[in-house]
Formats: C-alpha cells, sequence, structure tokens
DNA sequence: TGTACATCAGTGAACGCGCGTTCACTGATGTAC
DNA sequence: TGTACATCAGTGAACGCGCGTTCACTGATGTAC
C-alpha cells in the first residue's frame, strides 16, 4: 500500500464514523415523530437520548434543530420523489388506471411512512419559512412533473396542464393527511371519493381545453 | 326593586366581571397567533402576561392550555361560518360569478382574519386529535352547506354533491394557506389559478352527472 | 516502519431560564334575614 | 335598610423540571517525515 492509499482508507474511516452518528441522528429524530409528536416541540435532548449521543455532541453534526429539521424535509421529499417513480414504473407495467394507481401508490406511502409524511404536512405550515419553502419545493417538484406528463399525453398547454397537476396534488396529498386518522376500511371509502375528485379535474380540464378550439 | 331584582343584577356583575377576564385571555392569545408563532408553542405565562393577569389566574377560567385552544377553534370556526353567510349575500345581490365571488370573500378574510386562519390550519394536522377533530367538523359543516346549494342548483346525487363541495373547498383553503407567504400581487395570479381549478371541478362534476343520464 | 505531533468527534459538569402547577391568602361582590 | 356571613376571582411566593448552550477535556484517528 501506498503512503497515498493508506491515508485514504483511514481518513475514510474517520468520516464514516462521523457520518454513522450523523445518520443515528437524523433516523433517532424521524423514529420520534409521531401522531403525538411534531419536529417542533421535539428538543435537541430527546433526540440527543434517542441517538444515544450526550447532547453536546449534537452540536459536531448540526448547528441547530433547525439544521436537522431541514436535513429532515428533504429526505422525506427525495422518498417522495422515489414514490413518484414507483407509481409511474408500475403505471408503465399497464395495470389499472393511471388515476387509480397513483392514488393507491400515494396512499401506500402515507400508510407506510407516516412520520415522514406527517414532518411535510406539518411543517408546511409551520412557524419557519424555511421550512414551509423547502415543503413548497418538494411539492412543486411534484406537481411539475405530473404536469409535464399531462401535456405529453392530452397536448394541454403549459399552464393548464400544471394548474391541473396543481389541483390533483392538492386534492391527494390533502387526502394523504385525513387518511392518517382513519382505518383501513374508512381509507378506502377515502380513496373512492379522491379517485371521484380526480377524475372531475382531469374532465373538466380536458373539457376547458376543448372549448377553447 | 325586589330583592330578585337586586339578586339578578349583582350576579350579573360578578359574572360580567369573570367573562371579562376570560374574553381578555382569549383576545390575548389570538393576537399572540402569527407567522412565527403558533399556539402549540405559546405558554399559558406568555397569555397571561399578554392578557395582564397572574399566570395562576389562568386557571379560574380554563382547566389548561388545551381547553383554551379548543375554544380558540371554535370561535375561529365561528367566523368561518359568518363569511360564508356574508358570501352568499353577495351572491344574492347578484354581483358576478359565484365561483369568483366565493375565492375573492375567502381570500379577504384570510387577509383579514390571517391568525384564525393559521389556526385552524395548522390545528388540521396538529398533535392533538381533539383539535384535529374540531377543525374537521368545522370544515365539514363548511362542505355540507356547500353541497346542499350545489344539490339545490344543479340536481345533483347526494355524494356527487358532497364530493363536489369536498373537492371545492379543498382546493380553496389550501389557496388560502398558500396566500399567506404571498404579495397582493402573487395573491392575484393566485386567485385566477384557484378560479380555473374550481371551474375544472364543477365543469368534470357536471359532465360526470350528464354521462350517467 | 516508528515516532512525534495535529486533528477532532464525543464528553460531563455547569449555567441560567422560563415553564406549569400548588398553595394559602385577600378583598370585593353576593346572599340571608 | 343594615348586619353577619359565604362565595370566589385574582394573587404572589415557591417548587421542581427539562431545556439549550458554554466550556475545558479526553483519547482515538490521522499525518508528516
Amino acid at each position: 500500500m501506498s503512503k497515498k492509499d493508506v491515508k485514504t482508507v483511514s481518513s475514510r474511516t474517520r468520516a464514516e464514523q462521523k457520518e454513522q452518528t450523523r445518520r443515528a441522528i437524523v433516523d433517532a429524530a424521524f423514529r420520534m415523530l409521531s401522531a403525538q409528536q411534531s419536529f417542533a416541540n421535539l428538543s435537541l435532548r430527546e433526540v440527543a437520548r434517542e441517538a444515544g449521543i450526550a447532547p453536546t455532541s449534537f452540536y459536531r453534526h448540526f448547528k441547530d434543530m433547525d439544521e436537522l429539521g431541514l436535513t429532515l424535509v428533504d429526505e422525506a421529499g427525495l422518498m417522495l420523489r422515489q414514490l413518484m417513480r414507483q407509481a409511474r414504473a408500475r403505471i408503465a407495467k399497464g395495470g389499472g388506471s393511471i388515476v387509480r394507481t397513483s392514488v393507491e401508490t400515494f396512499m401506500e406511502f402515507v400508510e407506510t411512512n407516516d412520520n415522514e409524511f406527517r414532518l411535510l404536512l406539518r411543517e408546511r405550515s409551520g412557524t419557519s419559512k424555511a421550512f414551509r419553502s423547502a415543503v413548497y419545493r418538494e411539492l412543486q417538484h411534484f406537481i411539475e412533473e405530473l404536469a409535464d406528463y399531462i401535456k405529453h399525453t392530452t397536448h394541454a398547454n403549459p399552464k393548464s396542464a400544471l394548474w391541473e397537476a396543481d389541483a390533483l396534488v392538492t386534492i391527494v396529498f390533502n387526502a394523504g393527511a385525513e387518511a392518517l386518522d382513519l382505518n383501513k376500511h374508512q381509507r378506502e371509502e377515502l380513496s373512492k371519493k379522491v379517485i371521484q375528485q380526480l377524475r372531475y379535474i382531469t374532465k373538466g380540464a380536458e373539457a376547458s381545453r376543448k372549448s377553447l378550439l
């Protein structure tokens, strides 16, 4: 092994250990989110305790709780985007309608990653402008990708596609919030409602386009 | 004055004084809500300070902060209902379209009573089930009244009317949330978007009804 | 490879602070006769 | 009406608690030669 190799290997080791602790903090924070506890009323000491480190060690990784919070929002947003890719894959496979498949995929996400979803939901209307903007950015990303899809499949004009996508995402996201407090049977009823509402929007948007021709 | 009269007058006086302090607490709490401060991170002592009473006096009026919070939600919900009546009056007067008038009235409410709106918005996804249910009930009330209106004007079936109203309210309520961080010019753009989205829904719902005949 | 030094992730003690809640009290208002 | 007693809204002192943050430190890892 050359000197350089040794250097590389060793520095990776220390950095890896640091990264491991950082992950422990992030994971601990996600674990502590629930229906009863929001990020806003989570204390630095609680997170440190759950992560198994001294409160003071927290500062080696994040400036303050806000910095940790923005990291969580980014990670939850990433999961949302992965979800969208997953939904597209399912649709490409051709099983069932696009609307129904999208709604079912989203509802599955809310059920599986409920704490991540709750984070986005709550911080969207939280007291920190930085948090609100971060969540807004994630949703906007989601909306734009959906608008592209609409443009390619219907040849709608850009503004109309964007507004339609925006309405669709708003309905689905809010239904996700509603689902959090419902049992399995009620969620199925909710899905029916949402699917019908999305159809109103796509039909209405389509009709608007036709009347312009 | 008979003995009974004296009794009535005096007891009203003491009760009135108590009611006055209670109002001071409620008003103080509303005053302290803002973009930067949510009810969840408002302390009993802060409210007492703002209301001009000793922290201990708080307990003469509310069991704890949760009880105060539910009172605030009820009052904010009441304002929403008054708003709806106001919108109906404007529509009855016949100036402009129903959709446009409703949206403009709602946006006016968000602008004028932004702290009350923020309360409903945040507690809808807060950590207390009681709060979430209280907000949900207020919105449901709103939705049902709108559904009645739709039934009378279009003869839609009950379920279809309810789902349509639900979608309309979801879109408008979320736009209200979005408006909070926007300037005047941006709000006008937002209104245009919302009006178009509501038209998608009403058109789509109408088209669905026709295809069933 | 071996040695001397530098880096830096993690720590425990300590701080001052605002919190929710209890308690026994005060004194104005209300009631009984 | 006047008097004696009851009620009860509002209070100030005191409590124990968990918090965020600072500080000087330790010791394992990394670097230079």
